[in-house]
DNA sequence: GTCTATAATTCGATAGAC
DNA sequence: GTCTATCGAATTATAGAC
């Protein structure tokens, strides 16, 4: 999760690294403490004398994923000097660079919150920033009430995000396969901002 | 995943049922075959006995998940009666009313199958339906290879799948907020074709 | 701090009575 | 077919040597 550096990682940052990896991969329940000691190189007992038990350990790693999903988009979402196409453009950029690395991380931040829905009101509430925000605020004044604004919040979400939730369906295993993904991710950066403002113009027609 | 009927459940029938419930609910590693007893009202020996082992009633579920879900696709998609619009209509009428009846679904899928990628080829190769339907085709006219028309077949998805995959974090858990949840899926089904033609118009601009 | 060995528990599966 | 009781394997966690 965190900058690979070239100094070499204390025991307790190697164990988190392995847990991070191996817990995004397969969720909670499919992951093995042993699995985890494995990739980090060290024993099993070494993982409970630094981390207690598997929850804890967990409970690091989906503070830092939910952490690692919304640092940056608060700024975007309450930046005063830009109007609504600007964010969208801004959070279209963001979020795929960020998937691109991180491919894995939105279907388990998904499936984990489902399974214990009170890692959010531990951590950040998701639900306030995204309807307190100043982008928020410029979606309610461009859609004027005529339609609910979750719905676009929803749509940029979907067109965002969705196709790295669904990579596992619809693009193949092959490395070939992959690079391709990632160039049409890429062009989204580009189309999202031009998409998500057609859309919102389909209610001035 | 059947329909209820009023008449009474075979032992095997309400093994099944409460296999599809917990599976589809909890995942494949996080449900505990004893939980499936439990919910069937019976042991976990006569689990055993119908279906051999958790992995061979796993393999019934996730085939019968896999058809609900993309039953009724195929016809929509290579309808050669209907235009563009008319069939994302039909997309988005369709898959409101499953996912309203069966939310947890997509994220199911879409998590064992990542899991085990082997659940598509064992089952219909989805990538290969979708992309092979006249729909596919209608949509490669449309966009007249200005951009990759799996752009808005991942738009489309997207707007239509991933409310229901992010409702866990976007909707409260209160009675009121799945209403409310239910009600603004009610209404895409209308905008979504709209929204869609909206996006597709951008190319001629 | 790190290891080996093992305890304690959970879970899938089966034996055997009815 | 259905049950109770239990086995055996897997898994988390800990004890204790170094």
């Amino acid at each position: 999760m965190a900058e690979q550096e070239t100094t070499a990682l204390t025991t307790e940052e190697k164990i988190k690294e392995a847990a991070t990896k191996i817990f995004i991969e397969k969720g909670f329940s499919a992951t093995r403490t042993r699995d985890i000691a494995m990739e980090a190189g060290i024993n099993l007992a070494l993982l409970n004398y630094y981390f207690r038990s598997k929850e804890k350990l967990f409970e690091v790693v989906m503070t830092e994923s939910l952490q690692l999903f919304l640092v940056g988009l608060e700024e975007i979402l309450n930046d005063v000097n830009t109007v609504l196409k600007d964010k969208i453009a801004g959070i279209a950029i963001h979020y795929v660079d960020l998937l691109k690395k991180y491919p894995d991380l939105p279907l388990f931040i998904l499936s984990e919150v489902k399974a214990n829905p009170s890692w959010l009101e531990a951590n950040s509430n998701v639900r306030e920033m995204l309807t307190q925000s100043n982008f928020y605020k410029q979606l309610e004044a461009t859609t004027q009430k005529k339609v609910e604004p979750l719905h676009f919040l929803m749509n940029l979400l979907g067109v965002l995000v969705f196709p790295f939730v669904a990579s596992p369906v619809l693009t193949g295993t092959e490395a070939a396969d992959k690079a391709e993904f990632n160039q049409l991710m890429e062009e989204r950066k580009y189309w999202i901002p031009i998409w998500m403002e057609a859309m919102l113009k389909t209610l001035s027609a």
